[in-house]
DNA sequence: ATAAGTGCAAACGATTTGCGACCGC
DNA sequence: GCGGTCGCAAATCGTTTGCACTTAT
């Protein structure tokens, strides 16, 4: 933990700066334009090597849910999503982790489990009314 | 449900056969080459055409889980998943689904929940063992 | 000096699309 | 003949990589 050089370039402060400065979900696309804005000539592959590391070194979490691009959350802490089929955006679920059910499964299926992840879909409040009986 | 032409062309037909065939969860173009050996001239643009249309016409799933790809599923009864991070196959859970939480969860967020997932990670017996304390 | 990090542009892998040919009614 | 579908090739989208240049120590 306590060795190599450059560490927290100022890159990355920003970076996870940024995304720490959302509820939301954002994609490294979206994280890029609101980067851009503090540090105008950063390139997007800076963007997406930064967050592999902020997630690699346990300040961020990519969070793998459907959908083509991948998003990234600025806490650590597990829990599960929903997600929007209308709009794609992606917000938090509150509800109690199930611990428990790593064991069950390792038992019947022969892998070691690491971690598990529920993914709710649906229509946010701003897309359920816009699709009423279409 | 009674319309249209050609409905389940012969493309259809083998492609959905295919992937009922297996009980794992392949990839496009793990379809591709299994379907490759009844229709050698098929391209790779009709299988994802093709999947897509058995999946919005309710005879198969498409399963939204974390990696690059994505898989599908012959059988449309909702049930949960595990992959492997080390070979990236996936595999069934024998689990029974939590239809309980939808309304606590809409409650909370404002959304309509249509379906939820789970998906455990891990490593399945095969790479569990190739990789004591590398 | 040197190892890590950056920006740029090109490469990549997965999926989608435009289009002319084709098939079954 | 007509609408739906097909195969092919090209296009697109998200992400990754090679490389020459910079930066902090």
């Amino acid at each position: 933990m306590t060795s190599s050089t450059h560490r927290i370039t100022h890159q990355r402060e920003i970076i996870l700066q940024r995304l720490q400065s959302v509820t939301s979900h954002p994609t490294a696309d979206e994280l890029y334009v609101m980067i851009k804005q503090h540090l105008p000539r950063i390139s997007i592959a800076t963007v997406y090597r930064n967050l592999e590391w902020l997630v690699d070194h346990g300040y961020a979490q990519k969070i793998e849910v459907g959908g083509r691009q991948k998003r990234f959350d600025g806490t650590t802490r597990p829990h599960y999503h929903i997600r929007c089929l209308g709009c794609g955006r992606v917000d938090d679920v509150a509800l109690p982790l199930f611990e428990n059910l790593h064991s069950p499964v390792e038992n019947h299926t022969g892998y070691v489990v690491t971690k598990h992840h529920i993914e709710f879909t649906g229509y946010c409040p701003q897309c359920k009314q816009s699709r009423q009986k279409s």
